[in-house]
DNA sequence: GGCAATATTGCATCCGCATGCAATCCGGAA
DNA sequence: TTCCGGATTGCATGCGGATGCAATATTGCC
């Protein structure tokens, strides 16, 4: 059986003439040290029982050899891709690119790898969910919706999912999110408070569940204080649909709102460049606007967005952690993790009088 | 040897009694069928023979057991595992976002997976290669730089590589870049034909190569064009750092420059609110700003920074192209490719007096 | 020093699919 | 109807590693 090992080395070099070798594989590295393929195998293993002088000799000759163990071979025979999916969509927040990153990096700190899928829109899902099925991998971190089909051709596979700010309200899935509902009645407080009674909602697109929560959010709250004044119209998360949407609104109510609740950021920054540029009004002596997310473009001076930060970090973290502990255990239940917000108090707004 | 087949899926069966059922292989479907396992294999590839009759049979079966073919044995077995790896960088621009999205989709488009890998800093590629290496990666898109020995080790693995907006001098490898250097220049000369003699450069993290890239190209011009008084600071791309690097040249100077070229936009934009907000400096009538990248964020009504827009998705197409090309013939040669940016006259810069 | 308990090691086999080769099938030409 | 060449299909095997089981080597303990 040494001989075997020999044999199927030898083969293996001969293959190879002279043209790129071909990468060593455990046997090469048996053979090199004079053991077996399952000692090699064992030595690249965590928990597996080998002894010093065998570790020694199977690193020497896998340094001589640049073995490196090949994660698709031991994903095949372990049924364990330690892979996870991440899908993306495009027309999204621009602060997602922070989430991805680091999404990214909690995962890679705990021995998965990501397998990105960057969608065009929220609903092209159906094939991104073919491949993430062919790849095996192990467990999918989404930041756009499923069909409720979709999922359940996921579940009947025992793919544990995590959903990234959405949720279903009749279904069981884990998810991690903000609490955009409360951050949007913080921001509404803030402005009935500070005497506002005419309002204008700029949400975002419509498939976005996000801008759903955020709109329904505000609806509510201003519902509940008497506000009845209250304008809709809707973008797409952009810059330049936060400057139209601000001249539809205008247009619309015949006259400037005196706030104005943007779906995000970035719309906000538009809504605030359309008040003062084409319609000469100061923010927020004449309007006030508000923004949702917490980006980083909020900060600049220019703007400085009264708006709610979502805590991205321990989301991430805690949505990755979620994904492992399912992967690891798939007997745990879904759960829905929700996180607050932080109210930033910039100078878009019009601060409230009474300072309780 | 239908028995045989017959078997095997039974003791499939047996094993998972209750539980999970275990995930349909091209062994069930073929029993399912009443054909081999080859046949199945072959319904499920492109180029491989197999009659009307038997693709209607094996569909009709594998639709029934809800068969995925299993990529991660495909590869196993063909030695391409069909993914790439892009490895990105935090801590570089706001703007690679973008580049991730479109990037990934690309790839999606041929039929290619993308695993993401994302760095703290430049600096910490030595694990990353290591996981890419072990995933049998078909292929390598980097916004990071190797060291050369990484990249020699990779070379050694035939594994084609190609760089995104870096490129060595002294070493033949595939880039894809934007010229940064002329789009440098096109910004000196504007900024210089508008009268300008005094300058500050607000460069990058020192381990970013574009960065780098800009700096020189910025002083080669200047140099060129005689102008000496010049006075550099270095940031890391961040909002933050744009401000402080302002106030740090302006104390570095004791007066303000005439003009002030950022590394790229958003520190560009520190740089206008620094300069509006603390020494009240009108942009662009007491100082000129000029940033690059041409980002979202560079249109913003109150900032509109004169800028050179790099032509991200051509660039993304070319790099995506570019990889995928090498990866179906190895022996192509290293290309780099040069974009040309694109100018963006915004009016965070006077403009030049002759509009020649 | 002798023996049981424990730690190492090797053997054989399987993970799920692709593919060269041989066997079989089919249609058309003679 | 017979024969031939191309199209289909099945068989056997391999990709690279993990792992249960049995054989062997070590160790500890009395």
């Amino acid at each position: 059986m040494k001989t075997l090992a020999v044999n199927k080395a030898a083969k293996t070099m001969e293959k190879n003439g002279k043209g790129a070798r071909k990468r060593a594989t455990s046997y090469d590295v048996a053979e090199l040290a004079g053991v077996s393929q399952s000692a090699v195998s064992r030595v690249f293993q965590d928990g597996a029982s080998a002894s010093k002088e065998m570790r020694n000799r199977v690193m020497a000759a896998a340094d001589k050899l640049g073995y490196r163990p090949n994660a698709i071979a031991r994903g095949l025979i372990t049924q364990r891709s330690n892979m996870v999916a991440v899908v993306i969509s495009k027309m999204t927040n621009l602060y997602y690119p922070e989430v991805l990153v680091q999404l990214t990096q909690h995962f890679s700190e705990r021995g998965v790898r990501v397998l990105l899928f960057a969608l065009e829109r929220e609903g092209d899902t159906a094939t991104v969910i073919e491949q993430m099925l062919q790849y095996r991998v192990d467990g999918i971190l989404t930041a756009a919706m499923f069909t409720p089909e979709q999922l359940r051709t996921l579940q009947n596979e025992d793919i544990p999912i995590v959903f990234y700010n959405r949720t279903l309200k009749d279904q069981l899935v884990s998810s991690v999110l903000c609490d955009q509902q409360e951050g949007e009645r913080w921001l509404v407080d803030e402005l009935v408070n500070a005497g506002h009674k005419s309002f204008g909602i700029v949400e975002g697109p419509a498939d976005s569940v996000v801008s759903i929560e955020r709109k329904t959010g505000a609806l509510n709250e201003l519902a509940e204080l008497g506000i009845t004044d209250v304008t809709t119209v809707s973008g797409d998360y952009g810059y330049e649909t936060g400057k139209e949407c601000f001249a539809k609104l205008i247009q619309k109510r015949g006259s400037p709102p005196e706030a104005v609740i943007a779906a995000n950021d970035v719309m906000a920054i538009g809504c605030i460049d359309e008040a003062r540029e084409h319609f000469r009004l100061k923010v927020p002596d004449d309007i006030s606007i508000v923004g949702f997310d917490g980006v980083g473009q909020a900060r600049y001076a220019a703007y400085d967005v009264t708006t709610v930060r979502q805590p991205v970090h321990r989301m991430t973290e805690s949505a990755a952690s979620m994904l492992i502990e399912r992967i690891e255990n798939p007997e745990l239940s879904p759960e829905k993790r929700a996180f607050s917000g932080t109210l930033i108090r910039g100078s878009s707004a019009r601060l409230r009088s009474d300072d309780s």
